[in-house]
DNA sequence: TGCCAGTTATATCGCGCCGATACATCGAGC
DNA sequence: GCTCGATGTATCGGCGCGATATAACTGGCA
């Protein structure tokens, strides 16, 4: 069972919109992820030959056009395969939809999810998040004795790091139960 | 000319103290960095490997006990080049001490590294994240029209969160500034 | 006494992704 | 006409992760 990476995701839902050449779809993740988090072009050239023989994608390409000798631009178009795994991707919510790696790039289509899976991905991150605040509070309580004052203080601003996060959770995952009870079809159309 | 990667300057932090075998190695390194940040052991056995084709360390290996046939466990140790080595990173304070990945095996070791090269790799990252911040916020404003709601939030968090770092930052610039006007060697005792 | 599970311990393999690099075209400013 | 920066496609080397294999020791429990 092939199970798609967070990049072959990304790529897809950047393709959901329209049909984009390499360059635009790079542009658009870095808009959307942050100016970090930004793919390289050592991962996308080859992710989307990849896809285009996965049959996830295929290539609008004419060749240079004789007249103006000039290359021209490689546009790539979502296959109905391709349509059918991004829908596929956005109705799940497992480990793979909470993870480090993964979870940005899951939250940046959360328009292209619906609420109810929204909601699995923000609980699930949150149990991720409190596992580690559990792993950094025992790492904390043990090293007391040995452990100098700068390890301690990066722990400690870890600690708060992940802390913020959760926060940050409990307000999503508020807003998103709150839009559910009130209306069945929590804005589909806002 | 070889530049030491962030891997090996854990590992020749880790072993500057005493003599360790490589689990124990990975269990120390685990505990100052935080529970993730941890390395695996697909990195670790590797670059000990090369360590010791480099000269930077060396093995205790006495192979298996006769009396018990219990394969003893290796123990690695810093050699003269390796200590050097060490010192040099730990005097540098150059674009790759202040880089995502490698600030925070830096700032783990700020006990073995002086107050003035402490300072310099403090007021490096904090430049970094003050680009960063632009490149934000110059995304934010370009955005506006387009952008759903839940990108604009991703950013939205994600801005915060590095403005949050650099007021860490700001906080511990100030108490080395501080630490460094109050005296010529500062609080070397704690 | 015997068994199982968890920890300690070393090691390799595949591979995803990054950074560097190369090359080519285009538009804007001088 | 020239240079510079943005647009655009593509490959290569390599780092480090996750999965996996192996094996001995340790503690709990029956």
């Amino acid at each position: 069972m092939r199970r798609t990476d967070v990049l072959t995701l990304a790529i897809l839902g950047t393709l959901a919109e329209k049909p984009l050449h390499g360059y635009e779809i790079r542009k658009r993740l870095g808009a959307s992820l942050g100016p970090f988090r930004a793919l390289s072009y050592g991962s996308l050239y080859p992710a989307l030959k990849r896809m285009v023989t996965e049959g996830l994608i295929t290539v609008d390409d004419q060749g240079p056009d004789p007249s103006t000798n000039r290359r021209s631009r490689i546009a790539y178009r979502l296959t109905d395969a391709g349509t059918t795994q991004l829908a596929e991707e956005l109705a799940s919510s497992g480990a793979s939809s909470w993870d480090d790696d993964a979870f940005d790039v899951r939250f940046a289509m959360f328009d292209k999810t619906d609420s109810a899976t929204r909601l699995r991905i923000l609980e699930g991150r949150r149990g991720r998040l409190s596992e580690r605040l559990e792993e950094i509070s025992q790492g904390l309580k043990a090293m007391r004795e040995r452990h100098d004052r700068y390890t301690a203080e990066l722990q400690r601003h870890g600690l708060e790091r992940v802390e913020r996060e959760v926060e940050w959770l409990d307000q999503l995952i508020e807003n998103e139960r709150s839009a559910t009870r009130g209306k069945d079809d929590p804005a589909s159309a806002g």
